[in-house]
DNA sequence: AAGTAATGTGCACACTGTACACATTCGCGG
DNA sequence: CCGCGAATGTGTACAGTGTGCACATTACTT
């Protein structure tokens, strides 16, 4: 291997590793970030990654974090975009419906990120992730305004999450992948509408 | 290798190796369907596949195909119960919330071949497989019951199949893996549900 | 019955994750 | 300042994977 120049000690490896395998997963999802070509990609030793992760699931699961908190950047911005509304209540359900389409708009610009953060969250507890908070806070301020009642809220958040997730693997592995991009939006924007309306016009489980 | 008693050819190769692959997949799912297991299980030498199949994506896909089946078979068995109702709307209405439910319950039984069944529609176009199909004809029965425009249809398929997929993928690979069934298919209940008024109750794109 | 196409085997290669022993370097106590 | 232990990176090795190529064996056609 051509190391020269280079110092024995990497200084950040750990970082630089991360930041290889985003890179990775980027262009190619959770597959694609294998130890080898990580490694490769920090001017390393493959065996050099055990030093700071377990094995390479450990590794993965870091990089799908920072996966994690670019989908909930990008959530976040889109929302801030609905806050110009004078209408609480409309408000609210704005702020619902641009969180959802962020969600699958992200998956739809950053399939391999979208794919890796979705295996992140292997922990079968309840999610404490901060995708799933952005949506609960949603949900919250729906409730605050009155189209939601609080003891709906927890199948509201499995309901919004179902559909805008379902779409979004439609979009990107399934069979509305490769299409265009204007379609999908539009099938997006249904879609989305479906669910928060269905959420907001019936709150009570129904047997 | 061991293979007294054993002629040299198979017999029938291509179909012993989807067996095999099945097994496989049903524990592990996509990823567990290797080339070598495969064909180890079938007794044969692992290039032995290469007579039948491109290359291992080619015996996933084929693979995938009998799952595909299976998933189709569920669907269509739990969908005869619901025929039991005088009135045809809400016949029609009970069909497509059978269609949703043994969707999400084939993927909760069998998590294996359900991942292995989406991956298949690889295709990019229009799909052409059972469970679509059927998921069309059952919207259609709410065309012609007159709960749903019928130019409504194509946007209530998205939205359904979203749901529902989008709630498999949470209870098998996501945050609800691993939770109490009844707990899980209390929550199904909910979205199917969700998910077929908002098509009835809301046939329209709404922009 | 003979020859050709179909099918299965053996060997090889590149690639992966991961152990193990070793080398190098950093930082702290004297 | 020195030196020594801990942290970090290297090298080698092994099992496992998909896959190409040459060869062996069997089935089928004429």
């Amino acid at each position: 291997m051509d190391r020269s120049g280079r110092r024995y000690h990497h200084g950040d490896l750990p970082a630089a590793l991360i930041a290889a395998g985003l890179e990775l997963a980027r262009a190619g999802g959770p597959e694609a970030v294998s130890l080898r070509e990580v490694t490769r990609s920090a001017g390393v030793t493959a065996n050099a990654a055990y030093r700071h992760f377990a094995d390479r699931h450990a590794l993965v699961l870091a990089v799908a974090a920072r996966a994690e908190q670019h989908l909930a950047l990008a959530m976040e911005d889109r929302m801030a975009l609905a806050d110009a509304d004078a209408d609480p209540a409309s408000r609210a359900g704005r702020r619902l419906r641009a969180l959802g389409l962020a969600y699958i708009g992200f998956a739809v610009e950053e399939p391999g990120w979208f794919r890796l953060a979705f295996h992140a969250g292997a922990g079968a507890g309840p999610p404490d992730t901060a995708p799933y908070r952005l949506l609960i806070a949603a949900l919250d301020d729906l409730v605050a305004v009155g189209v939601l009642s609080a003891g709906g809220r927890p199948n509201a958040a499995w309901a919004c999450w179902s559909a805008v997730h379902g779409f979004a693997e439609l979009a990107t592995q399934g069979p509305l992948r490769g299409h265009p991009a204007a379609e999908v939006r539009e099938l997006a924007e249904y879609v989305v509408d479906t669910a928060v309306h269905g959420v907001i016009a019936r709150p009570e489980p129904g047997r």
